[in-house]
DNA sequence: CTATGTGCAAATCTTTTGCAGGCTA
DNA sequence: TAGCCTGCAAAAGATTTGCACATAG
């Protein structure tokens, strides 16, 4: 691990009130090492993890991306049924969903347009809207 | 059962080549019998069915609903990682979802714009956009 | 009659949890 | 030191599957 990812890992968990312990440094180290935004799911990020040599166990990975979630550090999106993902840029954005290769990633805002919403059932206020394009492989 | 609903039903199952087995159209029942879209769970149905007093086990229902997607005449939704959405209405459309109550419902189309999409990944196409406006409570 | 469909229980898979011991501030 | 963390294994919950029996065409 560089110093600079070293760097970004730790002020990025120093956002929130989570201790920064060995195996929270290098699940972040992998997550926002590099400044770049992840997309991981749990089960990835462990085969990550234990690729770069650290140990970290399977349990400990759900825990902690869920730790971070609530810390507000990252978020959840839900595209498959079967498993989780959890994306480490904030803001409301859009997605791409390769189905076949189970890839998620970013989509460009531009061409995505969510004008006001009438008709917000009773007693409900929108919390958040999320859009999932979903890509098929062509030919 | 009314007549019209059993009628309903055996058109509705009829679009496919899925026999018309008699756990199959008390779920078809409950779903199309009163010409209204509609959105369950496997859980959420099954409940439903039990309460007509028409037996049919739970994995019956989860095969069937697997079934009629694989056939055609309905969609699933991904909107919660923990359980599966299945809605009767076949076009492309918006959900709202009640996180509170677990609630899935159609959103009027109106008010979602999703424009031609640039930076599609390299030899892939849309195969469908989902939207899923997440409500909360208001208050 | 033959291919499908059904029910049950067991298997699978992802995710969470209980608990004993370890580590951070 | 006190409280938060971690790891492991077991639990939990949703969904699927294997297999023997039932049923539609």
């Amino acid at each position: 691990m560089t110093p600079e990812t070293l760097e970004r890992s730790k002020t990025w968990l120093g956002q929130s009130d989570l201790r920064p312990t060995r195996q929270r440094l290098a699940l972040a180290a992998l997550l926002v090492g590099d400044g770049q935004d992840r997309h991981v799911t749990a089960e990835g990020l462990h085969d990550a993890v234990l690729a770069t040599g650290d140990k970290v166990s399977l349990a400990t990975v759900y825990n902690t991306l869920r730790a971070f979630c609530d810390a507000g550090l990252m978020q959840e999106v839900t595209v498959d049924g079967s498993r989780s993902y959890f994306d480490t840029r904030m803001d409301d954005h859009p997605h791409f969903y390769m189905e076949d290769a189970g890839h998620l990633t970013d989509a460009p805002r531009a061409g995505v347009d969510i004008t006001a919403l009438p008709d917000v059932p009773e007693g409900y206020e929108i919390a958040k809207v999320d859009v999932v394009i979903r890509l098929r492989r062509k030919g």
